[in-house]
DNA sequence: GCTAGAACGTA
DNA sequence: CGTACGTTCTAGCT
């Protein structure tokens, strides 16, 4: 309830929490029947309803920017002058959402020639003096001036809206190391990229920070400027306008005349008709139960039965857990078997499954249906288990949230899994297939549905007597995390999930419990050696430049190498110049010296050093290393692999392949088998371009860099010298890369006027080839992504970009995507064909590690021609394509033998 | 203890 | 000024 005793005013930076909306849900899955666009609103209005829950606000107001010119820019014409085109999908939902806000009695605010951040802060200041506890929402920085004992700054995080960070004194204080009234004086000599106002060069928030304590206000710094030593004392000096101007536009305005005051703006109730009408035509069914319901005023038939359903469910917590055990268990159980075929069509059929565990080993277990959940607890051996292994085990339909790592956990505790239907987290990767994005629960939970997983975080709006989710509230939240992803999911990219990445997934599990069988005396006595030679390098190295340096530090190594030793500047980077492999071979062409070679080598040996002992600490009490395969670790498709990652083991050097030395047959086994795939991603370029030159070389048994060099120097294949081969060589292997003439030019230190020849020539005969490429780009850019083969899809945001760098570099990668991506795919199925035929063939050997392109077996006694033969069937029919796929399978006793 | 940047291993 | 990754180290901050 409102508190009586402290009235609470609630004021919003409309346009700013609108666009965070705009580009935190994806904005094709938020439209109506006849095109309007309502990502923006949607988010909007359900941070707004989950606001009105949390802080109870008994005032309340929203404020937008009339338009993109105020006093600001007349002082400074460029403010703001980087910002591009606001974008067409975004512009239209402003005036819809204001209409919104109307319907729900909501008073917005604007002034011409101010910013809503302006308002926010004169509102803020008279609600203080009125004695109102004030909740500032913006997504400007600029806000946190604004915060005090009286005035809280709720901020959005990086990715979602409902996500907003609480800062307070204090939090800005534990933030930024200052007062919230000094964060101007920090942002004008930082400056805001955003608002193009640039700031003093290198000097970022710390050195500000750290100005802002020595001399404690900006007035003192500036007055002191003289005193700061160094680059950034200089830059300060040139850049002090910069400065003044900065703090003069960033200082928000307490005292703009509005129409309205605090007192004003008392919460008024909505116009259930008029809230009714907009919401209807914006088809918000589930929000408008929301906002109802938030009201007051019962959600009814009007909105559908289901869409009732959902919203009560939306709006509800998770159902109490029911903790069921034996023949409860069982009943529960045997009433919950869809089918796979009901499952597909919707996912809530399924049942979702959270395993929560503690060092990989089972704990407890959550069951969830859209209505009840179970809680199970977990206690090896002292209950009867066997009707939920008999379900765990059977193709009922299953959801799981991170499916492999719960299904290793259950593994562990002797519980096989089948039935697995969907992975709300291999989904949203499939969606959006970024590397290094989050996508926990809680992120899910937020981008998904809208709401924020309870929890008690005191930075989260949500506060701390709300419930904390177990296992079994886990399993709810991420079925329906589940069902709004299924409605996103494409025809392809639903079949990428279902034929490709479920079951790879399970082949993954299985392959990680596995592991591979690794020598810890080998790699300890190959470390030693390596440190012994390390060491004598470094001595000799000393020797020659007369004292000692860390040879590990660039920093360090510049300065022997550009103050000491006098040598040309090198390549730049952002700290100085630079030292890595190629600046210092083309430094020992052209200043010849010693201490050149032995960094290199002394480079060599710390950093074969390093693998090794990442991979020794790795070795587990059966002798073997479990990897970690990251399904969703990359962008095309690939696999990734950390702790440790054995994706990356030496193989180029013998001192690195000494390494794979030590990756040996497992104990019980006869040999370890690898098998992998000789060229696939050309081939799959001589495919996808359907260029005859390129698919003839690959049908002529010819190698393909003779074959391709013959053509391109007009020679015999015969007569193609190892110079031409390795220039052609680089040139195939380059062009799925997007490479430059200059980038191969530099690769194989030739002139670049060669370069550009050699690809001219290359695409003369290979014209297919360009086209191909070329049009990927084309295709892409119309469609806002790239496809494999089987529909794996890329999306990118900056194909048509007006910045160049963004826009080459989403270029080349969209040129890639659909190779490396493609090859992905193939050798994902081939595992997954592999693994079904060991078990249909009841074969004991088993695969261990996956490089791309290539896998590697235990083969277990009397079984490797069985096992040569499959592996070699299923790689080579995993694709159909125009030129045949070919497997080179090699055996041994150790990972470098079974090599060759 | 954290993070960014540099360097370098693989396909 | 060549795609996709993960790890380790230093340096500079706390």
């Amino acid at each position: 309830m409102p508190d009586k005793e402290q009235p609470t005013l609630l004021v919003i930076d409309g346009h700013s929490l609108a666009f965070r909306a705009f580009y935190a849900l994806p904005v094709d899955s938020f439209q109506t029947r006849d095109g309007q666009h309502t990502n923006a609103i949607h988010g909007f209005l359900a941070m707004l309803i989950n606001l009105l829950k949390a802080e109870k606000p008994t005032h309340l107001a929203v404020a937008f920017d009339i338009s993109r010119h105020s006093f600001r820019t007349r002082e400074y014409p460029d403010y703001k002058g980087t910002r591009g085109e606001t974008p067409s999908e975004f512009i239209g939902q402003v005036p819809l959402l204001q209409e919104c806000l109307h319907a729900l009695g909501i008073t917005t605010i604007e002034k011409e020639d101010f910013e809503a951040d302006d308002i926010l802060a004169t509102l803020a200041r008279q609600g203080v003096e009125e004695g109102f506890k004030v909740y500032v929402v913006s997504g400007d920085r600029d806000a946190i001036q604004l915060v005090n004992d009286k005035v809280t700054l709720l901020y959005p995080s990086r990715q979602g809206v409902s996500d907003l960070t609480r800062y307070d004194e204090a939090k800005v204080q534990e933030r930024y190391g200052i007062r919230p009234e000094q964060y101007p004086d920090i942002a004008a000599l930082v400056g805001e990229t955003s608002d193009n106002l640039p700031g003093v060069p290198k000097v970022g928030e710390k050195t500000a920070v750290k100005w802002l304590n020595q001399f404690g206000t900006l007035d003192a710094i500036l007055e002191h400027r003289d005193e700061i030593p160094g680059v950034v004392g200089n830059n300060l000096r040139e850049h002090v306008d910069n400065v003044v101007r900065n703090r003069k536009l960033n200082r928000l305005l307490t005292d703009v005349e509005l129409p309205v005051g605090p007192a004003d703006l008392l919460r008024a109730p909505a116009d259930e008709q008029q809230v009714r009408d907009v919401f209807a035509r914006l088809e918000f069914r589930t929000l408008l139960d929301r906002v109802l319901k938030l009201e007051g005023i019962a959600g009814d038939s009007e909105v559908g039965q289901a869409a009732a359903a959902e919203a009560a469910a939306k709006a509800e917590n998770a159902p109490v857990p029911v903790t069921l055990l034996d023949e409860e268990l069982a009943g529960w159980l045997a009433r919950h078997t869809a089918t796979a075929a009901e499952a597909a069509a919707d996912i809530t059929k399924a049942v979702s499954v959270q395993v929560e565990t503690i060092d990989g080993y089972p704990v407890a277990v959550g069951l969830a249906t859209l209505h009840e959940t179970i809680f199970l607890p977990w206690t090896q051996g002292s209950r009867d288990y066997a009707p939920f292994e008999a379900w765990l085990a059977s193709d009922t339909p299953k959801t799981f949230f991170d499916a492999k790592r719960q299904i290793k956990a259950l593994r562990t505790a002797g519980l096989a899994v089948s039935g697995l239907a969907f992975d709300p987290v291999i989904a949203a990767w499939l969606l959006k297939p970024d590397s290094s994005a989050d996508r926990s629960l809680e992120k899910l939970v937020d981008r998904h549905l809208l709401e924020i997983l309870p929890k008690s975080d005191p930075n989260q709006l949500v506060p701390e007597d709300d419930t904390v989710v177990g296992p079994a509230g886990e399993a709810w939240y991420a079925l329906r995390v589940a069902r709004a992803l299924t409605a996103q999911l494409d025809e392809r990219t639903l079949r990428v999930l279902t034929e490709i990445e479920l079951p790879t997934l399970m082949v993954l599990a299985e392959m990680e419990l596995t592991g591979v069988t690794v020598s810890h005396p080998e790699l300890t006595a190959l470390s030693d050696e390596l440190g012994a030679s390390a060491t004598a390098i470094a001595t000799e190295a000393f020797g020659i430049i007369g004292r000692e340096v860390n040879l590990g530090s660039p920093k360090q190594i510049q300065e022997v190498l550009f103050d000491q030793l006098d040598m040309p500047k090198t390549r730049a980077t952002k700290t100085g110049y630079s030292t890595d492999a190629g600046a210092l071979a083309d430094l020992q062409a052209s200043n010849p010296h010693p201490f050149l070679g032995l960094l290199l080598a002394h480079r060599d040996a710390t950093k074969l050093r390093q693998i090794i002992e990442s991979v020794d600490k790795a070795i587990a009490g059966d002798g073997r290393v479990h990897t970690t395969y990251v399904q969703t670790g990359s962008s095309t498709g690939r696999i990734s692999s950390t702790d440790p990652n054995l994706q990356n083991i030496p193989v180029r050097t013998e001192e690195g392949r000494r390494i794979r030395h030590a990756f040996r047959v497992g104990e019980g086994y006869e040999c370890l088998l690898t098998a992998d795939y000789s060229q696939i991603e050309m081939r799959i370029m001589a495919h996808l371009s359907g260029d005859q030159g390129l698919i003839d070389a690959f049908h002529s048994g010819e190698d393909l860099h003779r074959f391709v060099g013959s053509r391109i120097f007009s020679v015999d294949p015969a007569d193609v010298t190892p110079n031409m081969r390795t220039k052609v060589k680089a040139m195939s292997y380059g062009l799925a890369y997007g490479l430059s003439a200059f980038g191969l030019s530099k690769q194989l230190r030739i002139e670049t006027a060669e370069a550009k020849q050699l690809m001219t020539d290359y695409f003369e005969r290979f014209g297919g080839v360009r086209d191909y490429l070329r049009n990927v780009v084309v295709q892409a850019k119309v469609d806002g992504y790239t496809e494999t083969i089987f529909g794996r899809r890329r999306p990118f945001a900056n194909l048509n970009s007006a910045n160049r760098v963004l826009r080459d570099n989403d270029e080349r990668a969209a040129l890639n995507a659909p190779i490396q991506g493609t090859a992905a795919d193939i050798i994902k199925i081939a595992m997954i064909d592999i693994a079904a035929d060991l078990a249909a063939q009841g074969l004991a050997s088993k695969l261990l590690l996956q490089v791309h392109d290539e896998l590697v077996f235990d083969v277990a006694p009397g079984e490797w021609d069985a096992l040569a033969a499959l592996v070699t069937a299923r790689m080579s029919t995993a694709a159909t394509l125009s030129v045949p796929l070919e497997v080179q399978i090699g055996r041994g006793e150790n990972w470098n033998e079974a090599a060759h």
